[in-house]
DNA sequence: GTGATGATCTTCT
DNA sequence: GAAGATCATCACG
């Protein structure tokens, strides 16, 4: 097959991600995160993520890595829609982004939590798991809930992988359409911050096994914009 | 099941 | 020099 990732999906154009990450969030529920590595193809759906606003919103989010403006590190969110912005926490993790909204507004959605969908075989190795292991509830759960475990399983750290054009059929990272439909996200408080800690900028699939955080997190059902 | 702790290093002040 | 969009592990109940 010329591209092993088109059996997962119409891949997503830009217009998608040049609006405002608070739209953009709920929307990308449900769609599929693509890693095509030389190691095989993996992918996921997203059941979780979070919006982070750009310094320009009234007011500003204190919580996102854009609020002070560009440095060399969020270069990227200041940058065109759709690319991927991949940043080091703590030292040993990487955590994945989507910059949003047009060139000059850096706001950006932090993918938090997949399904795994494709090569799960890969994904379990990626995360250290022994071989052979069956792939019964428990061991999907742990292999994406979390941006740093979903990072993990898939292979994306900030070397490889910041800053490429998600939406660039050439691309090893991509975001598709695969014809999935979500009547009504959660959306919740966002998770491992202290700053504007009860913006609800956090949306997660309802009742989704992979969503990461605490289980008895409250929010309310809203419509997908 | 929940809550606390340490690992570990990049980034910006 | 301090903080950080995390995770695995361990203690405790």
């Amino acid at each position: 097959m010329a591209n092993p990732a088109a059996g997962l999906g119409r891949l997503l154009g830009r217009a998608f991600y040049e609006t405002r990450p608070e739209v953009v969030c709920p929307r990308l529920l449900g769609k599929v995160l693509v890693h095509r590595s030389e190691a095989g193809v993996m992918a996921g759906r997203i059941v979780e993520a979070e919006a982070y606003l750009g310094p320009h919103n009234d007011p500003p989010d204190p919580a996102a890595h854009s609020h002070r403006g560009p440095t060399p590190r969020t270069l990227v969110l200041f940058g065109l829609a759709g690319h991927s912005y991949v940043y080091s926490i703590y030292g040993r993790y990487f955590c994945l982004n989507v910059s949003c909204e047009s060139e000059g507004l850096a706001g950006s959605v932090l993918l938090r939590a997949l399904e795994p969908v494709a090569g799960l075989e890969l994904m379990a190795q990626n995360r250290g798991l022994p071989a052979g292991l069956e792939m019964n509830d428990t061991v999907l759960r742990q292999l994406t809930s979390g941006p740093s475990r979903l990072c993990q399983a898939m292979g994306i750290t900030r070397p490889s992988h910041n800053g490429l054009d998600l939406t660039d059929p050439a691309s090893p990272l991509q975001i598709r359409e695969d014809g999935f439909v979500l009547e009504k996200a959660m959306a919740t408080p966002r998770i491992g911050i202290s700053e504007a800690v009860d913006w609800p900028l956090r949306f997660v699939v309802p009742g989704n096994p992979c969503v990461s955080g605490p289980k008895g997190l409250k929010g309310r059902l809203v419509a997908i914009p």
